[in-house]
DNA sequence: GCCGCATGTCGTCAGTTGACGACATTTTTA
DNA sequence: TAAAAATGTCGTCAACTGACGACATGCGGC
């Protein structure tokens, strides 16, 4: 953000000798480029400049484009990967065992969720993705979730012996009361910098706790 | 890149025909611009151009610069209405009357936070400044949520005849498992462009509902 | 009427920024 | 080992962008 006085002085001009500016074969030099994308968009917003993107790597600004068309098509390679990609794990088996208490799978799950999804990184290229209109495969975390969601809505009425709501929309809801409250909390500490004081293992067993305890009321109180 | 608020204005002010807008005087201007910028920055981003928000506002950029130093001044006025603003309102005070039940206080409160505060706007501007580190005025925020999040828990332990728990910190992030879950319902619906199937108000009731119901096993997993 | 100033615009400067042609250097291959 | 291919840089263009000096214009007061 500041002066990129970070501007190699004299290099090399033709002499190799101590710059080792190492030539990598390309699949390698692509895969740098988009890790340091990921936590350059992350940290810069999509509007981050593709010079001081260039810079981070150690490489010129041109040679980003011997590998992405255009700026827009790296993004949406990084979006892939760093978003997309945490997803991809169907960590939802567990959910599902009933020889494993409510709370328990509920915890631990979430507990991964927390640290492999709701990181700094993802959660900040995803709002700055959201905010910009960018649509880009919310579809598909869409799909999963809507998955995600009922499971924890059927595990947890299954619990208190409830018959889960008949409005399948109404009973994503009911599971976006916990999710929900899990993210906002990855929220206030990543992006609202809000205090740590907290171990946030402790406060996803409350939030477990409230959400398996509270779900009957959640349900009856729409009679 | 390419239309970002390209959105030629349209007709000036209804009369005074051809001639272009009126003069007006330099208070209601301002008015005028900080109006039209909030809409804009929370639209585009702070990183919007200030040529598209002259034209949005229909006068010339150069204009912009004879009531703000510069686009961060401007930015900063905008974000002291349009965030801290709608905190002003105390309606904090009808939590804690006990003649009306802990439910509907809350309902009452959430309903009106939801429609006043977690607009749209608001919180496309909030998202943006947090994104941006934009401390701006992220204590004063602080310090009104701080309060507010202690009334809710302090109220909802004592119909339960609970004691609320000592460490003010966790106190406050019991409070947060029914603000963050608003608050990103609010998050859903406005930035991620999620489903509008079901009404908020419905929505609100479970929250509390769940909630009230879930703050003994909240504090009692604490054992 | 016309003076003076607040209101408002035009044009431009200097720094940015995505994109890419031309060229240089290293590695592979016949 | 020389040519081809792959890897990489320099320099530049055109559009963008915040900022501002110079100038124009409507309006109230006298």
């Amino acid at each position: 953000m500041q002066a990129r006085s970070a501007k190699l002085k004299k290099a090399p001009k033709h002499k190799k000798s101590t710059k080792t500016n190492l030539r990598l074969p390309r699949a390698e030099r692509r895969e740098q480029i988009l890790t340091q994308a990921a936590e350059f968009f992350s940290e810069y917003g999509l509007t981050g400049q593709t010079r001081e993107l260039a810079a981070a790597c150690g490489i010129s600004q041109r040679l980003l484009y011997r590998f992405f068309p255009n700026k827009a098509a790296l993004q949406a390679e990084v979006y892939a990967r760093t978003i997309l990609g945490p997803f991809e794990g169907a960590w939802l088996g567990n959910l599902t065992d009933r020889n494993v208490s409510i709370n328990e799978r509920l915890t631990t799950f979430y507990e991964n969720y927390y640290n492999k999804v709701l990181t700094r990184k993802w959660l900040r290229l995803f709002l700055y993705s959201a905010l910009a209109e960018g649509d880009m495969a919310p579809n598909y975390i869409a799909a999963i979730l809507m998955k995600l969601l009922e499971t924890i809505v059927d595990e947890t009425c299954f619990e208190h012996s409830l018959r889960p709501p008949d409005d399948p929309d109404f009973k994503r809801e009911l599971g976006w009361n916990l999710h929900g409250a899990i993210s906002h909390l990855a929220i206030r500490r990543h992006i609202y910098h809000g205090p740590h004081t907290v171990p946030h293992e402790r406060l996803i067993k409350a939030h477990v706790a409230s959400f398996v305890a509270g779900m009957p009321a959640m349900i009856e109180n729409e009679a």
